[in-house]
DNA sequence: GTCTATATCATGATAGAC
DNA sequence: GTCTATCATGATATAGAC
């Protein structure tokens, strides 16, 4: 299943995802696959078969590699305070190892989404029992009472929005200031939690 | 400066607008513009005299309509959590008519940011008096203490990110019903308010 | 499996008639 | 200003020798 190291096969992979993850689908060419692989082009025609093939195998891989890390959390039977807790380290903790896949997956989600929707399909994605799950916590006064799917996509924006526009973010607030962008990057974690669990604790100070 | 209804500059610009909003830069075909613009390419050329040109000037005319709306709330003398709903009331307004263009602008910002800093320069952006508004609200005790760069990303991330990955959230979370997608958008503004604000009103029930 | 050489095609851009 | 016809380039993909 998995190509071994030194193969052909693998260094093809490895270049092509460079290239895929910096340039995209469309802006990528085979060319630059194949210099940066070290081989010509019909080599990567004789691999896979297609430039679109080679694609979905690099955009695949960066689901599989992500997808179970989360679900993981997800299924766990914390309470559902801890469990987000969890949910948003594991998830920054992805983001900062890999931190062009957002910007990735945004463009390629925006040019043509029937690739993802494909892996969706494939990997049985259903977000409907993580709000299942919220809303009993809800009901059950952990947590304030609020749509659970706004809850769910206000945390997911939170952590990797800030990634998908690293470029302005960059150069607008941190003025190129690659160290400063990745302390930034770095407090994330903890200031979402914090922000997140301010706003869903239940405060029986204010009934409103 | 702005072309006239009905010329053949106007119906370039439009047919453009359209083509590269849905395709992105490199996804669009000259072709594909001339078409919807009911004329052939010789005159794409003809008014702008390259492909890149014809893109600026579309790109650069998205950022000058949503950019002043903004920035006119935030300037505005209001206390920081009134301010604080004002734009997010104003920047859900745009995105809501505009659905489109998050996910158009951060193709763009993965592909080739270049453009997008020269606006930014162009424009004299600067998010620095921003920040200072809010750590002086946060000095004098109207809102918790946090770094404003974070409460400042945090707000944004809300509100672009469902917009900038609609698709995929249109297909895993609403199962392609469009209309429940749009009664999800037009709550956006008020569950972020609330949401926002919950998280950093003071608490003087729980000293940490 | 790997290479060179080439086929095939689509695109952005231009020349020149009207 | 607008058109038709064409160029030049660069891309994916394939054929065939080794």
């Amino acid at each position: 299943m998995v190509a071994k190291k030194d193969s052909t096969e693998y260094k093809i992979l490895e270049a092509a995802k460079n290239v895929f993850v910096a340039k995209g689908m469309e802006g990528a060419r085979m060319q630059e696959i194949a210099d940066e692989a070290g081989i010509n082009k019909a080599l990567l025609h004789y691999y896979f078969r297609s430039k679109e093939r080679l694609f979905e195998a690099i955009f695949s891989e960066i689901i599989k590699y992500a997808f179970p890390k989360l679900t993981k959390v997800l299924h766990s039977d914390s309470d559902i305070t801890s469990k987000i807790e969890q949910f948003v380290d594991a998830y920054l903790n992805i983001l900062i190892k890999h931190p062009f896949i957002p910007g990735f997956v945004m463009k390629e989600l925006n040019r043509d989404p029937s690739g993802l929707f494909k892996l969706v399909t494939k990997f049985g994605i259903d977000p409907q029992p993580v709000f299942k799950n919220i809303k009993e916590a809800m009901d059950k006064g952990e947590i304030v009472q609020m749509d659970p799917r706004h809850l769910a996509i206000n945390i997911i924006s939170m952590c990797v929005f800030p990634f998908a526009v690293r470029p302005i973010l960059s150069f607008v607030v941190f003025k190129d200031d690659k160290q400063a962008l990745e302390n930034f990057y770095a407090e994330r974690a903890e200031v979402i939690k914090k922000f997140v669990i301010n706003a869903i604790v239940v405060n029986n100070e204010e009934n409103e």
